[in-house]
Parts: structure tokens; sequence; C-alpha cells
DNA sequence: GGTTTTAGGTTGCAACTAGAAACTTAAACT
DNA sequence: AGTTTAAGTTTCTAGTTGCAACCTAAAACC
């Protein structure tokens, strides 16, 4: 764990305080699982999380600005809004799943129930975690951190992945 | 998308909002943030995050009730008192990692420095996903959920690797 | 045209959050 | 013994969050 050290946040570029920004709210990530879950209405939110109206219309409001959420009238009935998930708010799904796995796993007494399982094999989906490049598994004492321009003169050679 | 769906939480037993009880207030995960970077003592929180001394003093004796820091005096200087992750703590790495990369991935514009990289080989980490039990990235798409009574009785032969 | 539905704004109130500054306590240092 | 340091606690202030209840606007439905 001693590896594992960075300039704090007045000197790196860190993604997490913008991260936190958008959903560090109590209530953003409890709509965003209900976004995942295939709830669009302002109704069905309500009811779904027990939020009081104003709230939830103040919460629905920043992460369309967000660019998390998109809001739409339907064409069915225009005065019915969807609300629904963009690809930027798809792609907090890892993060969301890390947060609820750590919750199971060390909150939540009891195995979790429905159990989230590979569509394609029917199998439970493994832990997330952290991996290298090659997709071993990493813990935090094998994790370093590497100025970006000293990293890209040492892998000139191999192209470099795309990161982050 | 449409296979991702679950009862929302009043049925279901989901680790999301015990996650965020611990974890879901507007400095705890800045905290443990510095945390992960070797912060340590009080004074340190205090410079490293500007956050006003009460709200520190509350937000980490929450973490250290939640079991999230371990609170401990120093052994050479016994005023002094160390916050240290627990293994509890230590797991929210992952979660931590993938807000993190999200919000430099859409929020922040420039990449983000220094890269976090696998100290064996000084590649860059990968960008924490969703992966099946065999290391397959998995999209939104490819996951659904199952019953565990309906999942432990379909791998009765294969023994069921321990999942969440 | 009147009613209903959907989304959401407004108001009032209680609780919580955040910050600055002063105070406290215990240990260490001299 | 007196000072300094670390880690808080207390007090006071302002702002925010959260809820309930009611109100509005627009579209759809009859």
């Amino acid at each position: 764990m001693e590896k594992l050290r960075e300039p704090l946040c007045e000197i790196a570029q860190c993604g997490l305080p913008f991260a936190l920004e958008a959903m560090g709210e109590r209530w953003s990530f409890m709509i965003l699982r209900a976004a995942f879950n295939g709830v669009r209405h302002f109704e069905d939110f309500l009811e779904a999380l027990g939020i009081a109206r104003n709230i939830l219309s103040n919460r629905l409001s920043r992460l369309v600005e967000a660019g998390i959420l998109k809001r739409e009238h339907c064409a069915d009935d225009r005065r019915r809004i969807e609300y629904r998930l963009t690809p930027k708010g798809m792609d907090l799904l890892p993060a969301m799943l890390a947060l609820r796995q750590w919750g199971e796993k060390w909150q939540l007494g009891v195995p979790a129930n429905p159990v989230l399982c590979d569509a394609r094999d029917g199998m439970p989906i493994r832990p997330i975690g952290i991996t290298a490049h090659d997709g071993r598994a990493l813990s935090p004492d094998d994790l370093t951190w590497r100025e970006r321009a000293e990293l890209e003169a040492a892998v000139a050679f191999e192209p470099l992945r795309k990161v982050l």
C-alpha cells in the first residue's frame, strides 16, 4: 500500500471530484439504479424510491444537466416524459456494481438475491476488481503511479492501449 | 438493457443502499482517497482536503464506526492518532477507481496524470469493467438476473465459485 | 368543453451540513 | 512547571436537504 501514493487534488488532475460532483448527492445512485432497472417516468421513480417530489425533480434535472440521463417526450403520449440513460450514464454501471457488491459483501448479512449473471452462459459475474492490461487480478499492493510522459516514452514501441 | 431488471429495494436484498449509508456522504470518498494516498493524521486530512475541523471529525468517526477506517494511537507518540484503512476499507478501492475513471473519462477534459499502473510490468491498469466468471468483458446487454435458488440448482455439478 | 393524467413548481418547516473561530484535553517536549 | 502539539469539541452562523401538501401547465381522453 505504500507504493500507492499520488499528489492530492490541487496538483493532480483527478477525476474523483468530478465524478462526485455529478453523482455525489444522496439520491443520485439510487435514481441511477432505478434507471438501470428500467424505470423511466417521474411517477415511477417517485414510487420506486419513496423520494419527495421536489427532490426527485431537482435530482433528475441535475442528472440530465450532467448528461447522465436524457429527457424526452414520449412519441405516443407527448405529455409523458422519459428519462433514459445516456452512454455516459450507462458507463457508470461498473462503479455502481462495485459499490453494490461491496455493500453486499460487507454490510448486508445475507447473500444477495437475485444474482447478476452473464446472459450467455448463466454464470454469476465475477466480482468487480482491478486488473492488469492482460487481465491478471491486481491487489492494492501491486499498484504504482507513473507520469504519463514517462509512460508514453517507455511504451513507444508497443502501441499504448487506450486507458481511462 | 431490457434484460437488466430486478425488483427494487423493498423486495430485493440490495447492497447499494447499505454501501451508500456508509459512503454516501459528501466527503467520504475524498477522505477515503486521501487515506489510500497514505494520509493518516487528523491535521493532514484537514490540510489535504480543505475541510472544516468539525466535519472531518464527524466523518472520520462515522468511517471508523462503519469499520472502513480504524483509529489507533501511535506507539511512539501516544497523543497522535492514526486513521488507517481496514480490509473492509481497502476493498472499496475498485469502487473508488471505477468512479474516478468515469470522472476522468467523461468529466475531466485532459488525460489523467499520473496514471495508475501495474507495479510488476509498469503497464497502465485496465479500465474497471464488468467481467464474466471466465474473464470475458461484459456489456450491460450481456447481463441478466437469476434467482439464487435456481442458480444453485443449475450448477450443482460444477462447484459454484464464491460470488459477492 | 370538462376531466384526468403526468410532470413538476411553490411554500413552509424541520433537520442536517458546512465553515470559522474559540475552547479543551492529553501527551510530549524543555 | 510551562509551552507546544495533536486531536478533537463547542458555539455560532449560513446554507442546503428533505418532506408534506398544495398548486400549475400541458396533453390526452371522453
